[in-house]
DNA sequence: GTTCATGCAAATCGTTTGCACAATG
DNA sequence: CATTGTGCAAACGATTTGCATGAAC
């Protein structure tokens, strides 16, 4: 289910999606599902600013926007620079081998209502 | 006394390094006033993977380095590369206003053991 | 009969909040 | 007397866990 959503679920989300399907399923089980399924590297859990966390069935390396008006979630097809885990060791001794960048702003959708 | 602190310091830490200075302090009141401190923007509310979050006095933009080993964190003296927003702006039809980038992989204390 | 995923409810944990109180002006 | 910041304990909300049950092999 995951994998034909395009965006970025809150586990909540999936439990009343999922209950249309299986009207006795818990909340226990998506969790645990969920956490099974990003041990298998399947999911990427996600944490954002707020207080639950989301899930990324896109497991390819990609950087995200989030819309600071409608807070949704995008992935971003920006090229993944490499380089930059290199500059970072550069002079400071540490060895970084992989990044997360989010950006923030306003998605396609609110900037028309600009 | 975050000012003078150059780690990213979590509430609960917060809490008991002052109540050496004031024994009967609560949790309450380190939340509060970190609270009060982010709203008029002193101090930065940081949340990473982790369940808790951690806060930095450097209100100074800058990039985060997490060692993967010892959970440290650590500033980054790396430039801010603000071409990047507009980079994610090309076709997309988003406007990117800022970013935030955290790297991962091994501090120097941590590679010295390797 | 053993294994395993499930529903359910209780527990957990970081954070927030209601309230009474004491200090300040 | 009004205001403000506090301690304390209870509340909160997302996530985890213990346990009994029931299905699958």
């Amino acid at each position: 289910m995951l994998k034909t959503t395009g965006t970025h679920p809150t586990a909540s989300w999936i439990y009343d999606r999922m209950k249309r399907e299986f009207p006795d399923l818990s909340m226990g089980t998506v969790y645990r599902n969920l956490n099974i399924l990003v041990e298998q590297g399947l999911v990427r859990r996600i944490e954002f600013g707020s207080t639950f966390d989301r899930y990324d069935a896109n497991t390819a390396r990609h950087y995200h926007f989030i819309c600071e008006r409608c807070g949704s979630i995008t992935d971003l097809s920006l090229p993944i620079d490499d380089t930059l885990n290199d500059r970072v060791g550069a002079g400071t001794g540490f060895k970084a081998t992989r990044h997360r960048i989010e950006f923030y702003g306003l998605c396609d959708k609110c900037l028309e209502g600009e």
